[in-house]
DNA sequence: CTGAAAGCGCTAACAT
DNA sequence: ATGTTAGCGCTTTCAG
């Protein structure tokens, strides 16, 4: 139904071969300025587009790579998404998407996919759910180029880059101490996601390093990282439960603070008066709310740009890299 | 360097023809049991994935659809996709997203891109600069199934899908006049966006039906609906100088609604007491909003899954299509 | 400088 | 039931 113009249409309208065509358009220099004349003007007439498709099965390459974040619909990831296509689409890369709403099993779908849908490299932020990921230790022994950005996998030894999470909830839980508040809880994404571990690190390193006590009924993690607002609504009645109610939360994650702020205010739990709140969140409207929410915000786009020019210098190494780096980059806290 | 496994590995491992593995794989009757057992054991044991790639090069069809947006940083169409891959995922068709981030040079190079990339079809929103549509209805002419939602271009005859738009601009500016503000102004994206036309449509009958003046200096345009904060600030900044200053803006779209608020946020103007503001926007932080934000919501999700299910219908149908249809999908009005 | 032919991975018509 | 062959669109030897 559908009938792209072929090279074999522009040799037969013209007299010539397909070679010829092919020689003609791809500029070699082994073709004759005449005739390189005629087929490039007919082709741009009939408005030719080479089928990408052959192309990619021909040599084995499709100048795409794959990307795999948990929801676009997030900030951060939107930022980097935007990040990502900023380096590809220059470099002659495009970019192909995918979602996997933090489910294990939709992240191996999409990599799977992706895979073998030919792209030339992965960008992967690891979903909630994932502790194995085999599924990707065996594309990347087979040698596919992957760089890990935000939520890692230590045990593939490849390119990462992440924000600095350990300092940034660092900041924002002594900024919590600073303000006075004695029981600052911890409200946190699943248990073995790198970002998890990094920012929980950080916040008990604040603590400790104001004399304060870490205990781990202040501690809660939620699954899906507050995708599912019943899961943050919880967490939230468990500790405001508890004989000594936390007077703070430092939050580590974007829908996970705007979903507690939500529940404070279905619960009309007032905040800060009774309850104040830190959090991670690159939301670009937060300056709106209020009750406000200092906030630590990550560089998602220049985690994005690294991420790429770090995948496409895997990709057109000309020999296997050896040597991997993990890149760090500064968080800012935003004070409200 | 990553070489996936093909029909021809397995085929020279088993002592088999790749024809006779490609069956035993596809399950077709004219094949024994007993071979095709072994086949897919080993096929199984060593991973095997078909390379959709050759797959395409041969039946012409990707079981892939292009979407173009202006942004996934965009909860209106964050939602669409989600709808869109609830559909396309059940179906068997993967969903390659694009953003065109209001830009339509981006546009041009996205919709070749995809169409040359066989995508079996496409499910495009404008951009705000597009009025040119060429290169879609010259792919459309040519057979590719097209299906428009949200910002349409009604050149092309093809299936549509939009909210209410009329009828929540008109709800949102009547819920304005009902509160008792006599100067309500437009604030709204460019002018030749069927979005755009629709809910200033929707405005102006909403005045009229309440005996008000629709005044063209209390009506405003920003080019790239919002994404450039300066715009919306020249905008606010002009209604706010007039003598006869609006007490009340009815707001057609997400970036432009937020961005309304950050502006007068910034100069320190008191929503709702100097100015109030009524807007279209699928934020699901809103509640969090202080100023509140009375919102017109689009059944965003819906909208995606209907016009993927649209879009299929015409990638599947047998015969030619002739008759299209436009679906109209009712909005509601959040008043906070 | 140009054409014929092979091959990328896969399927399907045609043989056997 | 299995193997052989051709062909999807393109590039690239290999011949001429």
């Amino acid at each position: 139904m559908f009938e792209p113009v072929t090279i074999k249409d522009i040799a037969k309208a013209l007299g010539l071969s397909t070679s010829t065509v092919s020689r003609a358009l791809r500029d070699t220099h082994e073709i004759s300025a005449a005739t390189k004349k005629i087929v490039l003007a007919y082709a741009k007439e009939i408005n030719y587009q080479p089928n990408p498709i052959a192309l990619s099965l021909k040599e084995r390459r499709s100048k795409s790579i794959g990307v795999v974040v948990s929801e676009v619909a997030n900030s951060y990831f939107s930022q980097a998404i935007n990040g990502i296509e900023s380096i590809a689409y220059d470099r002659g890369y495009h970019v192909i998407i995918s979602q996997t709403h933090e489910s294990y099993d939709r992240e191996v779908i999409n990599v799977q996919h992706l895979a073998s849908r030919s792209v030339d490299g992965l960008l992967v932020s690891l979903s909630s759910e994932t502790t194995d990921i085999s599924h990707l230790s065996s594309l990347h022994e087979r040698g596919l180029p992957i760089v890990f950005f935000d939520r890692v996998a230590d045990e593939i030894d490849t390119h990462k880059v992440i924000a600095n999470n350990e300092k940034g909830a660092y900041q924002a839980t002594e900024y919590l101490i600073k303000q006075g508040y004695q029981r600052i809880a911890h409200l946190t994404s699943s248990k073995h996601l790198s970002i998890s571990i990094e920012r929980l690190s950080g916040y008990e390193a604040a603590l400790r390093d104001h004399n304060m006590e870490v205990s781990s009924s202040y501690i809660k993690h939620c699954l899906h990282g507050g995708m599912l607002p019943e899961e943050t609504e919880t967490a939230i009645k468990e500790l405001m439960s508890l004989k000594e109610k936390p007077d703070a939360i430092f939050v580590a994650g974007d829908r996970l603070s705007t979903g507690c702020l939500s529940v404070f205010k279905k619960l009309s739990i007032a905040v800060p008066e009774e309850i104040a709140i830190a959090g991670f969140s690159n939301s670009d409207v937060l300056d709106l709310f209020n009750p406000s929410l200092t906030s630590v915000r990550q560089p998602a786009y220049d985690i994005g740009q690294l991420a790429t020019e770090m995948l496409l210098q895997l990709i057109e190494a000309k020999y296997p890299v050896e040597e991997f780096e993990k890149k760090i980059l500064a968080t800012d806290l935003y004070v409200r």
